[in-house]
DNA sequence: ACCTGAACACCGTTCAAGT
DNA sequence: ACCTGAACACCGTTCAAGT
């Protein structure tokens, strides 16, 4: 009954154990990558793992730490850049769009960095990096400590809603479904939403990477007019 | 289709009343309020009510559609403003901030907003309402169309962390948490670190609501920015 | 016809017991 | 001493059965 180990060939797996923390979080990255934060359980991971659920508890404190640790590794995929205050705003956009990014790529991981803002040597390496990009480009100090807690709150509540968005691709065209929204909007009676009805196409138009984009160049805007005023 | 109540229809709350939509969203919103959604799962609902839970599913369609209601309810509790364009940015700060603070008093409710956002008549008539307003403030149609997508964005963001450091600040007090940031920041190597630490005041000074204006005024600064170019 | 008890298929986490 | 089977206390949702 219990079958003897094969002979290894060349796409054998590592073989069962031993279990460590890297390895779980490999497995975990792996379901988070193609089935998303929900599909990423405990039990779930135990069973792929072949072992039972409470074995995970040797090397991992519980869910909560687990999460964090996909976050992180999500986070350190980022490419950071070198402070040019030539293309300050350039190299900020590339940041912040590598961190969406990375996000959209890994459902779900965003509503985890929402509710909590990781503290770990790779997210404060992005911290450090923004600073030092904000004030490459003028930014008064006080401005720059608040916007480098903006900035990633509004990268990771786009990635939520990209995530979502995206879902919700796979279920419907995505021109279906804006197509449906702008006759939702269109369908609205005018004399209550007249500015909603006029301004269905606007409402709109534009992809997930595109309003993105906005967001931080008005942001970006923002800054720069303190700056001069 | 809920069936009328049977005679003697008294506004009284006795122990079991007829369940109800209505109904059971009032005890949904009670133990919202009080322990975050984290607690308002079907079967607390159905226990609260005196009835098993699968009585729910007659009146209500499963978590997901308990959820949204609930968000409704809270949305619906923002008063909206009358636009006057003399004070347009005064009146989208009121706005905004009172939809954040809808939701603080409601733990947890921002993240169901964040992943998918509403578009029942409340909430769009908030959308209407802030499209109003921006264009009380001469922005652009394009720009109030993406911007009314970005503001609540970053309202619900900053709800999702007001409300966890809420959290935190019952676990241990408020002026201990930051002094602890701080420290962590000033303990950085400042070789790697030289912005961080040297920021340290500016990126832990503020509370949530200091830090929430900044955020809209930001931005609101670039979309005046943007109409003025 | 309407409501719901009981079941199904899951969770995260703990701890006594086995090796 | 280390690991884990089994249990505990929960979930959301369904549907056959009872009224």
């Amino acid at each position: 009954m219990a079958s003897p180990p094969r002979a290894r060939s060349t796409r054998d797996r590592p073989a069962k154990p031993p279990l460590s923390e890297d390895g779980i979080l490999d497995v975990a990255m792996l379901i988070l990558r193609e089935e998303g934060l929900e599909a990423v359980t405990m039990r779930r991971l135990a069973g792929e793992l072949d072992t039972g659920p409470a074995s995970l508890y040797v090397y991992i404190s519980g869910r909560d730490e687990l999460r964090n640790a996909m976050l992180d590794r999500v986070a350190g995929m980022v490419e950071l850049e070198t402070p040019d205050p030539a293309q300050w705003r350039a190299q900020l956009h590339r940041l912040m769009h590598g961190l969406l990014a990375a996000m959209v790529a890994h459902p779900g991981i965003a509503t985890v960095a929402v509710a909590n803002p990781p503290t770990t040597e790779r997210s404060l390496l992005a911290a450090e990096n923004m600073l030092a990009l904000l004030r490459a480009g003028g930014v008064t100090d006080r401005d720059a400590g608040w916007a480098c807690d903006i900035l990633p709150l509004i990268t990771t509540a786009s990635a939520v809603e990209a995530a979502v968005h995206q879902q919700r691709g796979q279920e419907e065209s995505d021109g279906d479904f804006v197509q449906r929204l702008v006759q939702a909007f269109a369908a609205l009676p005018p004399a209550r939403f007249p500015n909603l009805t006029a301004l269905a196409p606007e409402m709109t138009s534009g992809d997930g990477d595109e309003r993105f984009r906005f967001a931080i160049d008005v942001f970006l805007d923002g800054l720069v007019a303190r700056a001069k005023a």
